[in-house]
DNA sequence: CGGTGTGAAAGTTTTCACAGCG
DNA sequence: CGCTGTGAAAACTTTCACACCG
């Protein structure tokens, strides 16, 4: 659902319909982050098809796909660079701050806790857990690690609603269990395993070795057949 | 420099033939994942309903998945996991090691390069690059640290076909342009940008940020489409 | 029986192509 | 003009349903 903005009604408020495809909601995050590189570099308009061609997709494709939420475009033009990242940092829901729970501060951990890419998107950590005795009270960039026996209250007392998993594989479903238990809305899983979880709790799961196996099989068979135009992301 | 777009959505023929949907490769990754679990704990066979439902998938779309690469069951028993792992494993290309190197060796390259989950899936990150003097030389994980100057005969002498983008956004088009010039094959590339790559090298973006909006919109949006209807897949 | 493998049907996503607008 | 927004067609993926097998 995009925001109207003041205007004639231009932009901004489309079919706030029916269910949207995963896979155009995840194109939305890339045209997303080349609208905010193509901005910062001082553009101030772009066209499907050259937004399109940055990322391998056809013109059609983009247009279908900013048209499942309202339309934004102006013909002849195309999008207004400022206008358009509003209206899909709307709909992603990042004009809004996110506070975010980690559990597991081990070297990816801290390493996530280090990444400045959160911040810039309005997420940010703002509680970590280890079940190490060893680690609790520690400070990691900021953020002093608690123990697990503090999650369900800390959750709930500051308001997050998203959770990052980054223990190991046998931990991971435990972990699972207590965010959820803890009222949280959606997870992160960076364990190789597949989380257990009830319906309402959505969940994004990142594999690192599973990447590189894709690209194993990518690589290993030559990959060809193309039907027309244009082609695919760089975001798996 | 690299030049030409992004790329297709088919990839390369099976053993039979046929290209393969990407998102069935994807899935093939989690199979073997959970066939990998199964076998640990114990259980010598499985049907195609019992492997679905445990990553929230229909039977059919197990056999019909697996049917691209060939005929790997019995009927009325199912599959053999170690015999369904190998075949896997030999169709994703990770019954052979790979070599993997890494560029930008910051916090989270040092945390990936301690990751023991890429070894279990027989990829080694045999050599690692940042631009940074004051690195180069250090030992991490073992591993020394080289100067980017090294990278293109490192990569060639080490038979390393793979390469881990880790490094700021602003400098990841440059360490891209310097592993296809020496030869590399496909890239997992970390840092939030899209890469301009050759058609022949292969590709893989992991956003972190990404991620999380995904969730972002999944938890404020409960109108996502998803393709199979049961349990709860895991991989974003 | 319980379960695979597979055409054919159903459903979903992408591409095409064109009216309409500034 | 150049470009959007959008039905309709094409292409692709998933589900169904059933022959067949041990």
């Amino acid at each position: 659902m995009a925001e109207s903005r003041p205007q004639p009604d231009h932009i901004g408020d489309g079919p706030s319909d029916a269910s949207v495809p995963k896979v155009v909601v995840s194109r939305l995050s890339l045209y997303l982050r080349e609208l905010q590189r193509l901005e910062a570099a001082g553009q101030e308009t772009i066209s499907s098809g050259q937004l399109g061609a940055l990322l391998g997709f056809s013109d059609a494709q983009v247009r279908k796909d900013l048209g499942f939420f309202g339309q934004f475009g102006y013909p002849g033009v195309g999008y207004r660079c400022d206008e358009l990242i509003r209206a899909m940092r709307d709909i992603l829901g990042t004009n809004q701050p996110w506070n975010v729970a980690m559990v597991g501060v081990g070297n990816l951990g801290q390493a996530l806790l280090g990444y400045r890419g959160f911040g810039r998107q309005n997420f940010t950590i703002t509680a970590a857990f280890d079940a190490d005795p060893g680690k609790i009270g520690e400070l990691v960039q900021g953020l002093r690690i608690q123990p697990l026996e503090e999650l369900a209250a800390t959750i709930r007392a500051r308001d997050i609603r998203l959770g990052m998993i980054v223990v190991p594989a046998e931990r991971a479903q435990e972990a699972a269990d207590s965010l959820v238990a803890a009222g949280i809305e959606g997870i992160v899983n960076f364990a190789p395993v597949t989380l257990v979880l009830p319906p309402h709790v959505q969940n994004v799961g990142v594999d690192l070795a599973i990447e590189l196996e894709q690209l194993s099989f990518a690589v290993t068979t030559k990959l060809v057949k193309q039907p027309t135009g244009a082609a695919e992301p760089a975001t798996g």
